[in-house]
DNA sequence: GTGAAAGCGCTAACAC
DNA sequence: GTGTTAGCGCTTTCAC
């Protein structure tokens, strides 16, 4: 019974004494390097194969110094916008050799913390992380630091030194915005999750930029904010709307709220876009099968991931050059969940 | 410029030196085995902790055989049934020490497979599967044979001594078949997935089943194939209903699925439950959404990861016992999306 | 109680 | 071209 994880647990001496070679000479053929007789290499090849050799990946490791794994940390595996990223990273990464580790930090500093010291001792190569807050984030200042190569994915920390992939979240925001505000919108409410996430601070500067920009003053009340769930995002939908003076519209900023949003303004007997105009953050399959089809701010989510393993790949290969930070824009899918608020003023 | 992952890259030979014991003694204090003096535990331990000791796991791992990882093959990482049992296990396996490596094979054998290589040289501890075929599995036969800690999730694989974790298939494919017959429907549609995947498998059999113990003939033209995705399902659905002596009902075997059943079914101007009634396997958000809501079988998603990590870590510790099939049940979850076809008659 | 030493499987100088 | 050898960081007999 093997337990090494090796078939018969055959290693590169048993290899290299079935061939009658040095292990040395085992090596190099198995790996290509160095000089090897053109017929001796054929050989150990040959013996590995029939002997059914698998290099021990771990021993390569302790030697070379790294697993060719690269540790993810996203925000949250179950929200469908990490599930797609992790996807897309595992696809690419695996065309380099590398495996993914998976650890969500459920949005917890300390999950986050404790997930990255274990990824560390592990000897990961690289990490791609969504951190869980903006500032509080010594530790991965301290993973930088130590030369760990870093990709940031979807969110951003301050004060560290890698590269990173975000969206335009002000930007997008803004043109939700915009687009609420031509349609007459004034009594916007948001739906937002945590300030210490970085999309979070983003997404409520758009919001806030575009009222200012439109002479609207920001009513504190007006913004609730939530966890990225479903169900948080019911509750507080419904503390939002749960007011003499509702709000018209409401900006969710991120799809699990857009959903949450949905339901609760069912729930309440609201109409959309007949009592509530709403545009969410995100697209979601979702978004075209309700009625009316909501309209979003659509990020490049199938872009994300694979520039983000590109960036980490070039890192690994010993590219040094300045953090680079890409930021994709955003685009707003005009559906039908926003009507004018003057028709209803008209029709009132 | 630390490049081996351990922070200034202190090891055990540090710690020793610097307490002015052996690697022996500081390693057993370390670990907490064997004989070791109270003071100097404590000071090595102080030692080890004002150093910023974290232990090399990669060599610990070489010496031990394992790496505390455990992988996990999802047919469909965005799938959200898998995205959610991965979060669960790796909650589960984080409390154990263990990481998660996750590897979706994308319903394909051949990736399956070779992921599965990689993994072995990798020296995880142990696997967690979904296989994406019911018998080409000889890869997994060979990793049980071998005596890898195996659990099979959601899906069975034939002639693969292991443990498992999967819900009654056959029985709530039947239970939906019931109702819908119940309701006066003879007529049904099935939308399914390719039939070497085990749980199309059966749940194909629960829809034949449950047709013949009412002696309705099997029309294999009522029968669609699709690969789960909602774009795929989409297509077929659309094929199944454009002709002329429409199904009156039909019944998906997943929830991408059904969600393109919807899509295609709203398309085609067709309303629900009024045309056509639709019951889909596996709940999801989205069901209580829409107008009507969907019928749906639902599984105990909740209780899959942690129940498959459980068996997995006994198997760690040694449990040496047959293997145990776990099989949870499902539940018809009644909405609205199915309606008597007597009535249609009456009315039409 | 503690230390010396062997060795997990592999790679890479360095010899020859 | 190929072999010898040292050693990655850790655990674990076996002495003392």
């Amino acid at each position: 019974m093997d337990r090494t994880g090796n078939r018969k647990g055959v290693t590169l001496k048993d290899v290299a004494a079935a061939a009658k070679v040095s292990r040395a000479t085992a090596a190099r053929a198995l790996n290509s390097y160095g000089y090897v007789g053109d017929d001796t290499a054929v050989r150990v090849l040959e013996v590995a194969d029939s002997l059914g050799y698998r290099a021990n990946r771990v021993a390569q490791a302790l030697r070379r110094g790294k697993l060719p794994l690269i540790g993810f940390l996203p925000g949250d595996i179950q929200n469908p916008f990490f599930a797609r990223i992790a996807h897309d990273l595992e696809a690419e990464l695996r065309k380099h050799g590398h495996n993914l580790v998976i650890a969500s930090s459920e949005e917890s500093v300390a999950q986050e913390r404790e997930l990255l010291e274990s990824l560390r001792s592990l000897s990961v190569r690289g990490f791609i992380l969504a951190p869980t807050s903006a500032s509080d984030n010594q530790h991965i200042v301290n993973l930088a630091k130590d030369g760990a190569p870093i990709v940031l994915i979807d969110r951003v920390a301050e004060n560290v030194r890698c590269d990173s992939v975000v969206v335009d979240n002000e930007g997008g925001a803004r043109e939700a915005m915009e687009y609420l505000i031509a349609n007459g919108h004034r009594r916007i409410a948001l739906l937002r999750d945590e300030s210490r996430i970085f999309t979070a601070q983003e997404r409520f500067a758009g919001y806030r930029n575009a009222l200012k920009a439109h002479g609207i003053g920001l009513d504190e009340s007006l913004v609730g904010v939530s966890r990225s769930t479903v169900e948080h995002a019911i509750e507080a939908t419904i503390r939002l709307f749960s007011r003499r003076d509702r709000p018209t519209a409401l900006f969710t900023v991120d799809s699990l709220m857009t959903q949450g949003a949905l339901l609760a303004l069912r729930s309440m007997g609201l109409a959309i876009p007949r009592d509530v105009s709403l545009v969410g953050f995100d697209d979601f399959d979702l978004a075209t099968f309700t009625d009316p089809q909501i309209t979003v701010v659509a990020q490049p989510i199938a872009e994300l991931g694979p520039r983000a393993a590109q960036l980490l790949i070039e890192r690994l290969d010993g590219k040094k050059v300045a953090p680079r930070h890409v930021r994709f824009p955003t685009r707003l899918v005009v559906r039908g969940s926003v009507a004018p608020v003057a028709k209803k003023r008209l029709k009132g």
